[in-house]
DNA sequence: TACTAACCGAGACGGTACGTCTGGTCTTGAC
DNA sequence: GTCAAGACCAGACGTACCGTCTCGGTTAGTA
């Protein structure tokens, strides 16, 4: 292991960022993540290989900056409400209007491939894996721990119940057919999800 | 692409399929998945790489039928019993049971490596998924779905639950943690979600 | 180095063996030689491939007996009298004519792609090379001898003449040029090689 | 065929052409032409086979540039004079004198195993084979043309003779025994070849 | 007429080298 | 010092052949 000068922050060209950002994220989509190649980003973003490498350490992590930059712009797009959860006071209705949602966003091919091939490596490289979870997932999963614990307020979710651990029978269900193509997703799926989680599988 | 005449399997050298097999797995244990290559396999086992190429058409397909094969190997060796899911009448006894016994075998190192591999290839090799889904995990699903059924004719499940979702409530959840270290998986976390899908979220 | 069983010779098919000599010809004609292969003349002949290492130890060999056949199938087409030397009793018109017609051998394609193939293994394998030269070039090359002895006992040539090495300084010339494109060949040249040679370059 | 954008000859490693330089003569000379491969040459040379297919197209170019090389390397450390051609106004002996020296030279070893394989290419590859004569053996035989014309001026030979065609007559007879194994190759030998050049076979 | 031993076509096998592609490092010259 | 450019060492890719081997199926000559 080499050990590199650390670069001068302050003197890097934003431009090559940028374009090293969409080339990475145009690449990824047209052929796929394994026939993404760092020469191959560096060519397309008309950018030395070296520039690469001074910044990131491996074409995972150039894809994951990449992709985090992209929800950043998105969202500073779409403006600060969309981060907001739905709270009509009846949770049920929330929970299934925003999985909908995301099934809705998981089908859109222009994040699809993206995504994949970051969770894929996310699987098999424990690190990525983690700072990918810290920075994308687990931010979209606090506000259901947010909503479940205002639905334990009014009495709608038991209070002994633990939020965290409670999202996961709706979300983890999704999450794992859409991953390893276990089964199909759609409106109804989740929905059904929604409505097991919270009245449970045995008779009441 | 070229065309290959289709090699006969009658004259296939058992030998080298186990060589390979052994070879295959005992690389992805040692260097890891990404490290793992076609050379290093047929080196490994004592093969020429036409011998690999000739009947598999990728790395990650040599390591399925490495692992499927594997998964038969322990099955036949331990009898036939180790299919069985246990049903004590106790439904939520029985579950938390088996998911222990998961959560253990997800936590063997022999099997980590592997399983994370192919899995990570599955995510993004929707074709390869599949057939690890069909072949290996569905399998397993099937058990829980058994045994659900099971548990609707004596009351414990609702009539109108589908077992092949509801299984998803506790299996999904573990997978996902396991998937994307998006939580820590042990004993007690996997009998809480056992509790909470059968009971609901919801105040009985 | 293995003792191979000494095949029986009794037994060999006469129809495998002429059909491996019409493919090499054929591949050594149609892709050259460094891309005719053991398995292509096998495939083309319909034979296979140990038929061919049963009694062949090199693809220059092959080439060889092949080439050879297709000279004695030739000579035996056009009867007997084609080995003889014309004997006119104007030795230098005698060797002109040969020289002419040896030009126009040397530049027939159906010939110089083997043969050149088969001479630059020679250069460099010294066996197939002695092999070669005996089998093909000395026979012909005894005819210059014969006519050239007869040329001393009528006085044409010196009696202190050795016929053999005389031989080489019209011979030589036209094979060189051949052989490493060092020059044009055509009737004119040969022609003065047998002035130069037979009158020397020194005034008389 | 692919399109190589023309590689920078000014960023060229000196030192990476010398290596391969070296390599490529000493493993033609340990193990001969045909076992010499451009893996060997790169994994000698401790340089990565794109930097030779960078810059050759085959083995056979890679020799040959090796080998002239080596011939510019002697000249400059033998100095000039190494190419002047005898002329002691005697022009038998000069020219005996220096087919003795060829003579020996063809027998040297470090020369011959490169020599031959060279040949052998030229002789089945036309380009090769013209570039490999202009460039090696058509320089020295000037040199015979230049001796040959100034014996012309001093009556030693006829008026009417083309030098470049008679020096062929001593030459060529020593290339093909050598190149083809046709004959035993001595100083006895290149002396007769002068007599019998210069003074003709018939009788004066 | 059956037996048997060799040849035969076919092609799988363990290997080696091919020529290409990419990874990650290093160097050069422009800015 | 960063940047675009790209040469460099390294080594895996997937292909093509090598020469050996094993498999059934002819095809003799012997019993």
């Amino acid at each position: 292991m080499v050990k590199q000068p650390a670069p001068d922050t302050t003197r890097r060209s934003e431009k090559s960022r940028r374009a090293i950002y969409d080339a990475a994220l145009a690449l990824v989509g047209e052929v796929g993540y394994p026939k993404t190649t760092i020469e191959g980003i560096a060519a397309r973003a008309g950018v030395g290989k070296q520039t690469i490498y001074r910044w990131w350490s491996s074409k995972a992590e150039v894809l994951m900056e990449a992709f985090l930059d992209l929800g950043e712009q998105s969202a500073r797009e779409a403006g600060q409400e969309s981060y907001a959860f739905p709270d009509t006071g009846d949770l049920a209705a929330d929970l299934k209007a925003v999985l909908r949602a995301t099934v809705d966003e998981l089908r859109d091919p222009r994040f699809e491939v993206p995504s994949r091939a970051l969770a894929a490596e996310g699987v098999v490289n424990e690190q990525l894996g983690r700072e990918l979870v810290a920075k994308l997932l687990e931010p979209s999963l606090q506000l259901y721990v947010d909503r479940l614990r205002t639905a334990q307020d009014t009495g709608e979710v038991r209070q002994d119940i633990d939020p965290r651990i409670a999202l996961e029978l709706f979300v983890s269900p999704l999450a794992q057919r859409w991953l390893q193509h276990t089964g199909p997703i759609d409106h109804t799926y989740t929905d059904t999800l929604v409505d097991y989680a919270l009245y449970g599988l045995a008779p009441r």
